[in-house]
DNA sequence: TACCAGGTAAAAA
DNA sequence: TTTTTACATGGT
């Protein structure tokens, strides 16, 4: 037994929701009540303990790719003083306390998800997705490791469109797969600077930068606008405000509150 | 059966 | 410059 010491409030069953929501993941599968990942080739199993986060194997590497994966660096105390302060963050935010965003914890994988699940509902997105993770992932156990940039540049446009690819998103997977990109530098750059960089490449746009920004480097103010699902949940919780307004009132914690405001949708939070 | 779903780039106006 | 269109799959 690998007791990660991760921090509190956790609430595990809250945070891994999006697992069982959508559909099957292969590269964050969700079974026997656990979390499975491969981490550097090796199975790794996360699961709810008393007092924390079970981690099998537990050691440097599975420790840390734990601690990403479930959002350990989200700072949830200050938020949570903010939302207390916030008319419908003080509504939404009490019962889905200890809920912590998951983390994409490589860039690659969070940009071809991305692109996976532009126009399509994620239901059609995961099936696409999983195929994928099927077709040129490797196998550590029971799950995949997201398929590398390396092996999907061998890949064809016509091999993606096989697995219900657009030629389109086939077109923007292997352009990206194929080029080199440097995506662990942006870590070092402001928000709008990684932003600036990535709408450059063909096939992403602002929404798919701002999820990079949210899901992939957990930056506080990462704030999808655009995003469909947020501008429901929006529209739910404050009426007919603008969008980008709204995301201005809950600066500088838009990322947790579109998390918490989607996840309060879902849950049926004050309804 | 249609229609919509956590967009984007390119064409057309 | 702004508006319209094509895209592919899965759920309802």
């Amino acid at each position: 037994m690998g007791l990660l010491n991760f921090p509190e409030p956790y609430d595990f069953d809250l945070s891994t929701a999006r697992y069982r929501r959508w559909g099957r993941d292969p590269a964050n599968l969700w079974e026997d009540d656990a979390l499975w990942r491969a981490v550097d080739g090796r199975e790794m199993r996360v699961a709810a303990l008393d007092g924390g986060v079970d981690v099998e194997p537990l050691d440097a590497a599975t420790g840390a790719a734990a601690r990403k994966l479930l959002g350990a660096e989200f700072e949830l105390d200050p938020f949570y003083a903010f939302a207390a302060t916030e008319p419908v963050l003080a509504r939404v935010v009490p019962p889905l306390r200890g809920l912590r965003p998951p983390l994409a914890p490589d860039p690659f994988e969070s940009l071809v998800t991305s692109i996976t699940a532009q126009q399509v509902s994620l239901h059609a997105a995961f099936a696409i997705r999983a195929r994928l993770i099927e077709s040129y992932g490797v196998r550590a156990g029971r799950v995949y490791a997201f398929p590398t940039a390396e092996r999907l540049a061998l890949s064809s446009e016509e091999d993606l469109v096989a697995l219900g690819f657009s030629r389109r998103k086939a077109e923007y997977t292997l352009g990206l797969a194929r080029a080199d990109l440097g995506l662990t530098e942006l870590a070092a750059l402001e928000d709008e600077a990684v932003k600036a960089r990535l709408v450059e490449l063909r096939g992403i746009g602002e929404w798919t930068a701002d999820w990079f920004l949210a899901r992939h480097l957990a930056r506080p103010r990462a704030w999808p606008a655009g995003d469909l699902a947020l501008r429901k949940a929006v529209a739910h919780f404050y009426g007919d405000a603008d969008v980008r307004a709204v995301g201005e009132r809950l600066d500088p914690f838009q990322n947790l509150s579109a998390h918490y405001l989607l996840a309060g949708l879902y849950a049926g939070v004050g309804s």
